[in-house]
DNA sequence: CCAAAAGTGTTAACGCTACACCCATGT
DNA sequence: ACATGGGTGTAGCGTTAACACTTTTGG
């Protein structure tokens, strides 16, 4: 081998999920650059000379979508040499989560667009990104399970429903009710406010929020 | 930024675990090149221009140990700045997993050794090498709870206790027998052989064997 | 009084922990 | 007979899953 030889890129991808209304859904952007003119993606780029992979994930985040994530985990390396058809590149893969609460998109004259795509209707991606956004789906239901992740797709206050939509919308089938507010409570991980609200022409549901917006092992 | 003056390297780095005896131990190249001479490493090296990440790992542990891994894994992507002082390495860590049984180590003239170390005796290593070396105890611990992953460790018959004394080392205490019998029958991840073997001058122990030698999730 | 979501309690099954005793072998 | 590890059964406890009804509100 012939170290000083090697010419490979660095860059970093962001998956980055919401929930909206029962629904999940994936951050992608549009390209330009042909020969992947309109196909999806998600957004990332190059790692800067003195940049970790966390800052240049979290920089890319913030100018190509104008998101700011409350959670963000690199999750994988992918590094098949044909994944870019526009040299060798090793890409590591980053999860954001966001509260789609207030959220203003924006993206760079580099890309066509941006949207949210819901996760179960993304068709063909660019890249090796389909294979990526599968990968980060398994990691996000892990967390559901297992930490507090949670906090960083819902507003500071919420609902045990609103919750319970969470938890549905990334697991894809429906919680029973008791049990689902049984087991959340259960885990310590929320904490009530005392205040209610009313979400509709029904009865006023309590407000609860998280204990702490920092993982939790269990 | 300047994409096309990005100056990166892409490494890998491995992380080796075996069980002898009942402790764990780490594989190690003591290294030769100033300023870390006769400093403790784990092996690694840079990736190929047409090399998977997968492929680099598996190249540079038989180039630079002679060792074959029975399980092999991507752990975490490394990438603080001056975490190499030779110059801007990315490094991707992988943890292999090996049979201690007839291994012959060997190392190239790159290196001044290679030994096994004591997981526990493991003092101040090269570069970033104590914090990788960390994360993947931590990912192994999880493995062994959650998958069969044991069977990378072990020949492929062994006794009940032999498998014991794997799980006691990586956990660091001392397991109940007949409940960890139970928890390990229970999982239906291994079989008797029917035969059975003297282990010392007392009552012979049955030999049992992996259902499978790949990842099972539970 | 009706519709719609909020909220609560009990039971049964399962898995995990803790614990005590007999078995097969060589010396 | 004794020392040593090999091997088994049971009872209690906590967690989870399944299930039905009452409450509060607006219309």
């Amino acid at each position: 081998m012939h170290p000083s030889t090697q010419n490979i890129k660095v860059a970093v991808d962001n998956v980055i999920f919401t929930v909206i209304g029962n629904k999940l859904f994936v951050l992608l952007i549009q390209m330009k650059k042909k020969p992947l003119e309109g196909v999806w993606a998600m957004p990332g780029g190059l790692v800067g000379e003195k940049e970790t992979l966390d800052d240049a994930a979290t920089r890319i985040l913030r100018e190509e979508t104008g998101v700011k994530a409350g959670f963000l985990e690199q999750l994988h390396t992918f590094s098949a040499p044909k994944r870019d058809p526009f040299g060798r590149v090793v890409s590591t893969a980053y999860m954001a989560l966001v509260s789609a609460e207030g959220i203003k998109l924006r993206t760079t004259s580099k890309y066509m667009g941006v949207d949210w795509m819901p996760y179960a209707g993304a068709k063909k991606l660019a890249y090796d990104h389909n294979q990526i956004l599968a990968y980060a789906k398994t990691r996000l239901e892990w967390h559901l399970e297992h930490t507090n992740i949670a906090w960083s797709l819902l507003p500071r206050e919420f609902t045990l429903t609103e919750l319970q939509r969470v938890y549905e919308a990334i697991r894809g089938r429906k919680a029973e009710k008791r049990n689902f507010r049984k087991m959340m409570l259960g885990r310590d991980i929320i904490a009530s406010t005392g205040k209610s609200v009313m979400r509709g022409a029904w009865r006023p549901a309590q407000l609860y929020r998280f204990k702490s917006g920092d993982r939790v092992a269990k």
